[in-house]
DNA sequence: AACCAATGCGTTATGAAATAACATAACCCG
DNA sequence: CGGGTTATGTTATTTCATAACGCATTGGTT
């Protein structure tokens, strides 16, 4: 991954069992007082991201889609996907073309990622950009959403090699 | 562009003759400061992006490559804007698989923009994350490159309609 | 000068990421 | 039930980026 330190792979647990049926119903919950409708797709890429132990690319996604083996087709993915940002269940690191499921609650147009380049693990922190916020309002600008892409090495992988 | 104001196109004067000339002319100099070598094809994706009047797409940079209107192949200029960010000559916006020249002086591994919806332009500003940048150093992160990518409406977009 | 390692380039081909476009189905609400 | 709206299925295509290989140029060394 750009540096080389051969962990085999990530640090960041998916969910599964009990945990994850929590968090697929926490969704749901939200979406129904919003009268959005987290429909089999969406459900479907949300649990896989959530089960995933670090930024799922999209076609991992197209390709794990069918609990048969059978991919889905690359809209069915990008539009669940779309929806899952819009509602803020997911979000999009840009520099890994990548996916995460939030892991920050009442989360709105911001997000703030520290990747590390050797395991590859995106781990979401709270970001406080009201002084850049604030500067860019100050220039006229009207900020919508804002994103943080960090990029070194986590605790785990700049101690060992 | 998403939001749907209906500007011709953007605000950011690209470089031309004297200016244009100074600033090839500023990169070349550094490169000699670091032994690096500012190649004519490195060189020449620098000067389509200094005269370019807002970011610039990797095919677009591409098919405006030779003067002759011939296009490059894409590893020409992958390989230019590989070299020019490096450097520090050049970002890529990620949001936007665009790249820009770079406006700041005395750059390092920090970059930050203000994106227009509307109108397409890039403003790259001084972004001063030392709170976040501290904090992912305290919880054992070491942060080797920071990108802030901020998407919203400039004054002229965000004024008129 | 002759050599050699390192770096950069040209070229062909391919891989990966994302979307356009259009038809069909399900949902909500009056 | 009718009709608008939202979501899905499906095919194809477009856009973005890199692998791999051989040759050329550079710069240092004897």
């Amino acid at each position: 991954m750009g540096v080389d330190c051969h962990h085999t792979e990530s640090a960041q647990p998916g969910l599964e069992g009990a945990a994850l049926a929590s968090a697929v119903a926490a969704a749901e919950t939200k979406c129904e007082r919003t009268r959005e409708r987290l429909t089999p797709p969406r459900r479907r890429v949300l649990e896989l991201l959530l089960e995933a132990d670090g930024p799922m690319k999209a076609y991992d996604l197209i390709a794990a889609y069918g609990q048969d083996g059978e991919p889905a087709k690359p809209p069915t993915v990008y539009r669940a996907l779309e929806f899952l940002e819009r509602l803020g269940f997911a979000h999009r690191i840009e520099s890994l073309n990548a996916y995460v499921p939030c892991r920050m609650e009442g989360t709105s147009h911001r997000a703030a990622f520290l990747i590390c380049e050797c395991c590859g693990t995106a781990e979401e922190f709270e970001p406080d950009f009201a002084p850049q916020f604030a500067a860019a309002e100050a220039a006229g600008y009207a900020v919508r959403t804002v994103t943080l892409e960090a990029r070194g090495l986590c605790p785990a992988c700049k101690g060992g090699a």
